[in-house]
Order: C-alpha cells, then sequence, then structure tokens
DNA sequence: GGGATCATGTAACAGGTTACATGATTCA
DNA sequence: TGAATCATGTAACCTGTTACATGATCCC
C-alpha cells in the first residue's frame, strides 16, 4: 500500500478462507470453535482431501482472521470441558470470503488447491454463481493456453551450437508440458460446467 | 535415520540439485561462483523459467551444500574486484545427484518443477539415461491413475441427505481433476520419450 | 490406572520472498 | 556524476510441518 503503487503482494491465502467458508456454512446459533473446525480439515472429508490443516496452522489463522476483523471470538465456559473460543464471521468477513469466491485463480497451478477450495464453497454457499466461477476460471486458463501456444510459436531454432540447440528443445518440452495441463484443466472444467446443476430459469 | 525407521523426511530439495548439476556441468578448469551460478537462474535462461532463484537463497543454499560434504569452496582472491568464493562437486555430490537424477517424482504436482530439473540435467549429463528417466517416471505416473481410477469406482452415491450427496459429487469432481493433470503429464511424457534422441544400438 | 477424546496452543525448524548492506569498478 | 555491474551476503518476514505441552474427563 505504498504510495508508488507496490501493493504487499497480497498472498492468496486459500487456509483462511476456507476457514470463512466453514464458519458462513455453520448455523448462526451454534458458532464453531477450533476443534470442531480441525475435523473438516482430517483426512476423508472432502475438505481435508484438498487442504490440510493441522492443528497449529488452524489456530494461527484464526488468530490472524480476528486481527483482520474477519472473524469475532467469543470464550465460552464449559462445565467439566476446557472452555471454547467459539467464532463467528463479521460482515466484513462475509464480503471478502464473498469477493474471493468470485474471484478465479491465475496461475494453473493454483487449480489442484486454491480453486477445489473456492468450488467447494460456492457449491455449497451460493451454488447460483457455480456457472459464472467456472466461465471466470475457464477464461483465464484459455488466455495461458493462448500464450503458451505463442510462446512455443516463437521458439526460433538457433541452428548454433549443439548447446543451444538443446537449450531451445528442452524449453519447447517445458512449454508443452504445461499446455498440456492447462489444457487438461480447460477440459475439466467444461465437463465440470455440464454436469452443474443450472438454476437458470431459461434452461 | 532414527532405528525405528522414521527417517527425516528427506525434502526433495530440486534448487539444491540444481546447483550440484550446473557444478557438473562447468568444466574442472573454472569451477562456479556464486554470482556465476545465479546468472542460470534469472529469466530467460532455461532453468531460470523453471525454477527461480534468489541470490540469497543461491548462497544459503550453497552453504548447505558445504556443510553436507558435497561441494568444496576456495577463496579466489581478484585484482581490482570483490573475492570469489569458487564451488566444486565432491566425489559424494557427484554421487548424490547421479543418485537423485536416477530417481523419478513421486507427486504429479512435483513434475512441473523438480521433474523439469531432472530433465534438464539427465539431458545435458547422462543423456543415455534419459529414456531410463522417462519410463520411470512414467510407471509412477500410471499407479497413480490407476489408483485415482479405483477411488473414483468406490465412491458411492449415498442416496442420504443432500448434504452427503453434493460431498460425493464433489469428491468426484476433485479426484477426476488429478486423473485428468496426471494422463496429461503421461501423454507429454510418451510424446518426449518418441522425440528422445535414441543411443540404444538396436534402433 | 491408562489411554482416548476434548480443547487450546507453543516451539523448533525448514523453505521461500523481498529488501537491504557493502564496497569496489566500469561505463555513459 | 551517477548508474550499472561484480560479488557476497544479512535481516525481516511469511508459510508450513512436526512435535510437544497442558489439563481435564470419559471409557475400559
Amino acid at each position: 500500500m505504498t504510495p508508488d503503487g507496490k501493493a504487499p503482494a497480497r498472498t492468496p491465502m486459500p487456509a483462511e478462507h476456507a476457514l470463512l467458508g466453514l464458519l458462513a456454512l455453520t448455523p448462526e446459533a451454534q458458532p464453531g470453535h477450533g476443534y470442531d473446525l480441525a475435523r473438516r480439515f482430517a483426512g476423508g472429508q472432502p475438505l481435508g482431501d484438498v487442504l490440510r490443516l493441522e492443528p497449529g496452522m488452524l489456530y494461527h489463522h484464526l488468530k490472524k482472521l480476528e486481527r483482520a476483523g474477519w472473524v469475532a471470538a467469543a470464550t465460552e465456559p464449559q462445565p467439566a470441558r476446557p472452555a471454547r473460543r467459539t467464532f463467528r464471521l463479521t460482515a466484513s468477513g462475509r464480503a471478502e470470503l464473498t469477493r474471493w469466491l468470485g474471484e478465479p485463480v491465475t496461475h494453473t497451478r493454483e487449480i489442484r488447491l486454491e480453486f477445489l477450495v473456492k468450488l467447494y464453497f460456492v457449491r455449497a454457499l451460493i451454488p447460483e454463481r457455480l456457472p459464472h466461477l467456472l466461465a471466470g476460471q475457464r477464461d483465464v486458463l484459455s488466455g495461458h493456453a493462448d500464450s503458451l501456444m505463442d510462446q512455443i510459436a516463437t521458439l526460433t531454432e538457433p541452428e548454433a551450437d549443439a548447446a543451444a540447440i538443446a537449450d531451445v528443445a528442452y524449453q519447447r518440452l517445458v512449454l508443452e508440458l504445461r499446455l498440456a495441463q492447462t489444457r487438461a484443466a480447460i477440459a475439466w472444467l467444461d465437463r465440470a460446467t455440464s454436469s452443474a446443476p443450472i438454476d437458470d430459469p431459461d434452461a
């Protein structure tokens, strides 16, 4: 946030947004506490298979979310049990979650983790916006694929020494791998789109 | 290395092995120094496009490699320039590099970085072992693909409440994405294999 | 009595990013 | 004169992993 435009590199933070999403899923009457949220990130659980979150990091993230004003904590003493700290989403936390859920991820490598987390919560919280998320992500990946094809097309055989020729051949392999992975993700998005529940009235 | 078999989680460390590889590429007469090695990891360079390494981390890794006994350093004073610390591979460093270059990566997500680094150095240093690396990696990924297909096949529609049904549908999407990405990598390996220079005598 | 579960964390460590420190010399 | 290059690093900070600390109660 320096005046000359150097933003402090807002990292995606999928884990913290996943916590916001879980709190948005829990009913207002019984807000979540750490131990409870941790169970959702264990193996076998749908979210836990995508994003593993150990207790240490989970409590750390909850503290950061509290400092950011996105969640509010309340200490709830229990008879014959250690006291719970329960968390609920604040208005600004809900706004941040909604913003994050509407944004596609920028890199192909983020599809496997961050995009899958978005997908989970868009399906559960705002299924009517699922087509928008899928289409937006498809657009981003299509742009990547075009750029990769450009880069492959402009790779020039140098005809020079053997080392330079080998380097260009290697760069082509690198670009072809990225293109193949990007295209696989696009094809998957298309299949997910056609199998998504359509809430559009004129369907 | 504890006696009960709990190995200390030998992380892949692609950056450090890339440094070993670069030192293996430099002629014995003029061993590399940090600043020189750093240029190979800048943007536009074939390696730098796969693995970015800032000077800070580079010198840090060189120190670790020295402590491990994989490289040996010598200080070389220069007239009218800051002194250089030049590094050369030790015998154990070369053995470690060879071991690492022969091993496929275990996870699909490591293809994009670690496997590409291995590929670079196998092509440059021991091209006759390239078919072995490609075939070994293909085997690993095929095993993953089989396992993913099994998992998809054993996903059971619960017929229970809507939430459980949505969870299973989500888990299917997750597995299908992983399968698509793994298959794309396998197809790419197959193309790389058929276009690789064959040193086999009966070709 | 002993382990599992509930519930919250801390500590140590590994890896990575960005920025800065230092101090000479060559080039525009 | 001032910037870029050569050459080496340090410092601060963030993310993430593993292990451990604490202390109660429930269940066998």
